[in-house]
DNA sequence: GACGAACTGGAACAGTGTGCGAGTCGGATT
DNA sequence: AATCCGACTCGCACACTGTTCCAGTTCGTC
């Protein structure tokens, strides 16, 4: 009959004595920790020292550190507006909404690494959930349909992110500038294939002054692409 | 001058003395390991256990646990077949293309928690890149359109691929059977929105007989969508 | 003033990846 | 037949990890 108490039931029973730790502020600075200084970056003692506590406090707040990266991962689904299926068009809503998903990820480059770990289903990625499920059923798709529309696009934004933050975080980790780390690149191909041309011209086409524009092209030109196909979809 | 010494550079230079390790065995085995105990199941000495060998010995053949790593990644991209683009037509061929990196995750459901921590560009994901690209360049894409509609295509199935690979993981750590899993679910969605109509009704249509059946047809339904999105653009 | 709940944090444990360096093997050279 | 040397193995040790246990401290309530 228990419940199967998950960190988003667990609530604090009564008002804290003095000062103290607080999950909240727990959360705020494991997620500045993580932007700054990525996954392999977190450990709990680190955590701590900048919460000027001792490591084995937080276990007062948090059950583990999993869980702990749950409570991050749900803040950053909270991050993440989505619009009123009146408001736009359903085209328009989820346009945004796949952009604003897509940034968030973007802003928090440890992301990628961690949502293949667990299961995670916080009250914010649940309220995203629904709010999305709206959309889709207010473009006029129905039963299944809804979960799979929106499955679509859910994983085409996620895998188009997800490498590219995990691409921004090797240039980062690397030190080099995006120019040298694509030569670097073009190196290592040639060198395993030999010069093969197929791939030799695709990474010649990433060396561009503005790398971030080329990804913003290549996602809008998917997102556009999936959009095309669905609207097909609801006008057969 | 030095060609940056990657793992896929190095060789060994002369045959061994005696029946000795080698990499390939050592990538073998490390493969094995982690489709049945997972990536936490992953160390060292449990590798050298299963090699009869001690765990240092391991890294006169590999540089470091990531290079190992890497190297199975590889492997697991030696496994996908990419159709010639003459053979099929360049639909049937992505889809084969498609169909066939999903399955292989599916196979390595540790993949989706190791892909987007490093770079990782081994011969094989070259071979694999080459062979895709000649695929779009046959259906008629040009230029950066190549790299694009390959990319919308690779986003998508690895969006796909990897929640539904972490689903089952997380279903076969659990020790609970799918529909045990789906009902936690639906109760844990429940009780954070106070019986949100959209979500409640969304995680009822998961809870089904045969749920690797619906999502195959989850994935039938993006891909096929982002296809005919792909052909309208041929045709534009 | 005493009690007890809320909270802190040091010591300790089992486990991790990996550098070091001493040791072993076996084929080629002398 | 003795020597040599590169290829290879592996125990020890180090710094670090997440986490448990438990002895403490603080503070509102009786």
């Amino acid at each position: 009959m228990t419940p199967m108490a998950s960190i988003w039931t667990r609530q604090r029973t009564a008002a804290p004595a003095r000062e103290t730790l607080s999950r909240e502020q727990i959360v705020k600075v494991t997620m500045d920790l993580l932007d700054t200084e990525g996954l392999a970056g977190l450990s709990m003692r680190k955590l701590a020292a900048r919460l000027d506590s001792g490591a084995t406090s937080l276990y007062w707040h948090v059950q583990t550190k999993d869980d702990l990266i749950d409570l991050v991962i749900d803040e950053v689904y909270g991050e993440i507006d989505v619009p009123d299926a009146e408001l736009a068009g359903w085209r328009a809503g989820v346009l945004l909404l796949a952009h604003n998903l897509r940034a968030a990820v973007l802003r928090h480059g440890w992301l990628p690494e961690v949502i293949y770990t667990r299961p995670s289903i916080g009250p914010n990625a649940v309220r995203m959930g629904s709010r999305g499920l709206a959309l889709f059923t207010a473009a006029g798709f129905t039963g299944r349909d809804i979960d799979y529309s929106m499955g679509a696009v859910l994983s085409f934004v996620f895998g188009n992110a997800n490498s590219q933050a995990a691409w921004q975080a090797t240039v980062r980790r690397s030190g080099r500038t995006v120019e040298e780390r694509n030569q670097e690149i073009l190196a290592e191909v040639d060198q395993l294939t030999a010069m093969d041309p197929m791939m030799h011209e695709s990474v010649q086409r990433r060396r561009v002054a503005d790398m971030d524009q080329l990804q913003n092209e290549a996602f809008s030109y998917g997102l556009d692409t999936l959009l095309d196909g669905l609207e097909r979809r609801l006008n057969a």
